[in-house]
DNA sequence: CATGATTAGAACTATACAGTACTAAAAAGG
DNA sequence: CCTTTTTAGTACTGTATAGTTCTAATCATG
């Protein structure tokens, strides 16, 4: 249920996918969606919820695994736009799009992305420190705030792609910055 | 009105907007709103085509200027996050708020603003050369794709400086890259 | 099997909100 | 002035939709 809200969510927009869509669509009855979240608010955060720890699972992987820093930032994108598995390539970030649509009237969905995105940086960072480590990096850089831009570059570009429709611009963002860092 | 519309959009959202509260906010009888824009959707199209024209005049005003490179796109940041004047911080990029909120339900409201990223790239590649004409970018670069990068951390930058509620995501996202180009 | 948790169904409420209808007063402008 | 455009007011319609209520079936499990 929750999988299918996400995607009626990211896709369709959350002010434009009704309580009943998500009804017909997942064939889950209201009074069960209702039984299990107190209101579309809740689900939201659900929602939210259950996309962080999929991607946690996934970026704790991958920061542990073998790859060259510019592998794994790209793994990273491709975590965070589709969620690993999906046919749909519609999409950028769920995490934006909900926080655009809904973060204004209820706070909590603002904190739970907020504090996504916060808990990325040291992600980053690390990931960053793994390129210095291997020699893969060879400027000298602040690490922390290099790690804001890639994910603010990765963000942008991620919606940019969308927007323009332009496959490229995540692909040529993203090799621009690492190379120059190299 | 136009400018009230735009106002409460970014701040409130789109959807969380009605036209009950633009025609109290504005103080602008609803006869008279519905009188120059047939429905919301225009209204909308209304206020992303005036922000635009808004910008182009300034970031033409702009890309002539004598400043560096640095400057310009300091400037262009402030552009298009607080569109020049404003005393309310509230904000992100209204383009891509709005483009979240209801670019799914109006191929128009997609269209126009696509175009408008589209023309940034130009824009961004014009201040480029300059910086490089003046010798203040002295990496071999691609300029398109430069621009690109650009336009993608701006943008994301912007965000994450409203969701985190960090003030420095900005600044540090944009010096940390133009640190780069040097 | 008995008890509590989970699921379904279906009809219903309440309300917010986009959009309309109609009348009439001001402005504008030639 | 006379005509057209722009503005206001006010009441109204229709609909989408979040959320409720109530009943009853099914499931899990000690």
């Amino acid at each position: 249920m929750i999988e299918i809200a996400a995607r009626l969510f990211l896709e369709k927009g959350y002010h434009l996918t009704s309580m009943d869509e998500v009804v017909h669509v997942s064939g889950i009855s209201k009074s069960n969606i209702y039984y299990h979240f107190k209101n579309k608010e809740e689900l939201a955060i659900g929602v939210i919820k259950w996309r962080i720890s999929l991607l946690e699972q996934h970026i704790d992987e991958l920061v542990r695994s073998k790859k060259s820093y510019k592998e794994k930032l790209n793994k990273m994108v491709a975590l965070i736009s589709n969620q690993e598995c999906l046919d749909h390539d519609k999409g950028g970030c769920p995490f934006i799009s909900l926080y655009l649509q809904a973060a204004q009237q209820s706070p909590r969905i603002h904190t739970v992305i907020k504090n996504f995105f916060l808990e990325q940086v040291p992600v980053v960072e690390e990931i960053l420190q793994s390129g210095i480590a291997q020699k893969q990096i060879t400027k000298a850089i602040d690490v922390r705030k290099t790690a804001k831009l890639i994910i603010s570059t990765l963000e942008g570009a991620l919606l940019l792609s969308e927007i323009t429709a332009d496959q490229h611009y995540m692909d040529d963002s993203l090799q621009t910055l690492t190379a120059l860092l190299d």
